[in-house]
DNA sequence: CTACTACCTGAAGTGCGCTTTAGGTCAAGC
DNA sequence: GCTTGACCTAAAGCGCACTTCAGGTAGTAG
């Protein structure tokens, strides 16, 4: 089966790869480790994705490239996993993880300012050796 | 040699991770991979950090905090070592090493909002939940 | 029929940045 | 003299998030 019909509802393991961004191996990766629990198999036992799996897997990637553990996606998922009951947790522990991912980026902007001086002093240490 | 004066030049091991935050073990790899070149030792072979090499620490740990690589700020500490004919070289890999940092902050920025959207979606599904 | 491609699995391997271990030395205090 | 504690080294180990491997199947094209 060679799907190539931009309007299948069904992705293969590539289109996914191509829609997401994600590599083939690292999706079977999130789905081994149950970050990725609904995705469905066609007659021959082939991966297919739906579109709910591919925003899962984006807001996967949002979380990870912020630094969550895939632990705690786990955890996530797992709340997910054991209905609307869970929301509460599920939002605290996004609270938090906001809140950490915020701390970094203060971290990082203040040392991006102490590169911006290096950077600076560079410059114009530069700029002085060129002028005699 | 317990060294506990505040005003002595050189610091201990112990002394230097107090003023950095840097793990003595961590400073011990940096050494060995080049990044920290000039450490001095006293007459027993213990190691005697400069106020020098704490500011050259506080700008390792900015750069890889950013996520420089090991391997990339040997390099820059080579060049370094070279002399101040190096410094364009130097200030071109700053450049580039910026330009990914801005780059991975603006990726960090907008993975941030989608989470800011899933908390303000489970913020008001809870709402509602709650007012029958 | 054969070849090819896309997919499948469990298990082992990789890369990076530390961190720990094992076995020492040295100077000071009791 | 003995212990203690801070330090030393080379080498091995660790944790994490993938990534690769070895060996297999299913469907299509020539």
């Amino acid at each position: 089966m060679t799907n190539t019909n931009p309007l299948a509802e069904w992705l293969t393991p590539a289109q996914m790869t191509e829609a997401t961004g994600v590599n083939i191996d690292t999706l079977r990766y999130y789905e081994r480790e149950n970050l990725l629990q609904s995705v469905k198999r066609n007659s021959s036992g082939h991966r297919r994705y739906s579109s709910n799996d591919v925003l899962w897997v984006q807001v996967l990637r949002c979380l990870r490239q912020t630094g969550m553990t895939i632990e705690q996606l786990r955890t996530y998922c797992n709340l997910g996993e054991q209905g609307d009951h869970t929301e509460p947790e599920r939002l605290q522990l996004l609270l938090q993880h906001r809140e950490k991912v915020e701390q970094e980026l203060q971290e990082i902007i203040s040392a991006l300012k102490m590169i911006d001086h290096k950077i600076e002093f560079y410059d114009s240490s530069i700029k002085q050796g060129s002028k005699p």
